[in-house]
DNA sequence: ATATTACCTACAGGATTACTAGGCAAAAGG
DNA sequence: CCTTTTGCCTAGTAATCCTGTAGGTAATAT
C-alpha cells in the first residue's frame, strides 16, 4: 500500500477547505464531524500540515486553520509526500537511490527508480483543483 | 510500500532461473544459498510460484524447480501480483473499484484508478528478459 | 477568567511482514 | 524395502507499522 489514510484524510481535508472556503478559519472539529474522520488522529494529520507551510493555523476562538494558496498551486504530490513521508514503492529506493546493499549487482533497481519517477511525475501532475474539477479522467 | 520482499524475492529467483539454466532443475536450497535468502522463507514464496503454473517442481533427489516458458513470457507484473497478491496502491481500490463505501463521492478515486493502471501497464510491459538486458533503463 | 482552539507526548490494539519450527509427502538410489 | 533428498503444509512469533486514544499544555478571543 503506497498511499496510506494519513494521505488520504490529509487530499479530503485539503479538498474541504477548497469547497468550504469563506475567507474565514475553519476549526478542526468541524472538518472531523463533516468528513466523518477521527478527530484526535486527525489533530496529528493538521499539524504536519500546518508545519509543513501548507495551511495557516490559528489558535482560540474563532481560530482554526485555511489554506495560504490557491487551488492550483498545491500538487496532489506535495501533499501525499509530506504527509506520507515519501512515496516509493520499494524499500529499495526509500532509503536513497544506492543506500541498499545489493544496489550495484542488482537487476531490478533501474526499474524500480524508473516506477518512482513515473509515481512522483503523476502525482506531481495534479493540483486540488483538478481533483475537484475532474481534469484528465 | 507497494512490493515488499515476497514479491522482490520471487523477482530475483526467478531471475536466477534464466541466469543459471541449464535444463535441469534447481534445488531451493542452492537458490537460497546462493541469493542469500531465507531458506524456510523461500519455501513459501516457490511453492506460491509452483502453484501459479510459473515454475516446475518436483520432488525427491534430483529435483527443484525449473522455469517452463521462455524469458521473454514472463511479465514483471504477473510475478508480482501473484506473489504479492495485488498491486493496489491504495485500499479504496485493492477490494474492486466500488467496495470502498465514500466511492460514489470521492474526489480521488478516479485517480487512483487511474494510478492503478498506470502502475499495472508499467509492469506488464516489462519482461524478465528486459530486466536482464536493462532495456527501457 | 473562561471558553475555545491548536499543539504535544505517550500509549495501545490490530494488522502485516518476515521470518522460524517442525513435521508430512513424494521421488530416486541403493 | 529403506534411506536420503527434495518439495509441501501448518503453526507460531518477533518486529514493525497503521490507526487510532488519552490526557495534558499553550495560545487567543470574548
Amino acid at each position: 500500500m503506497i498511499v496510506s489514510t494519513k494521505g488520504r484524510y490529509a487530499l479530503r481535508v485539503m479538498v474541504y477547505f477548497v469547497l468550504h472556503d469563506n475567507g474565514g478559519y475553519i476549526p478542526l472539529k468541524e472538518i472531523a464531524e463533516a468528513e466523518d474522520i477521527s478527530q484526535k488522529y486527525l489533530e496529528s494529520i493538521m499539524t504536519t500540515l500546518s508545519k509543513g507551510g501548507f495551511v495557516d493555523a490559528v489558535h482560540g476562538k474563532g481560530g482554526g486553520y485555511r489554506l495560504n494558496r490557491k487551488p492550483e498551486e498545491y500538487t496532489v504530490g506535495s501533499i501525499l509526500k509530506l504527509t506520507e513521508g515519501g512515496l516509493s514503492a520499494v524499500s529499495c529506493t526509500s532509503q536513497g537511490p544506492s543506500a541498499c546493499s545489493r544496489a550495484t549487482c542488482c537487476h531490478a533497481l533501474p526499474m524500480w527508480e524508473k516506477l518512482d519517477s513515473m509515481i512522483d511525475a503523476f502525482f506531481e501532475g495534479i493540483t486540488l483543483k483538478d481533483l475537484l474539477d475532474g481534469t484528465g479522467n
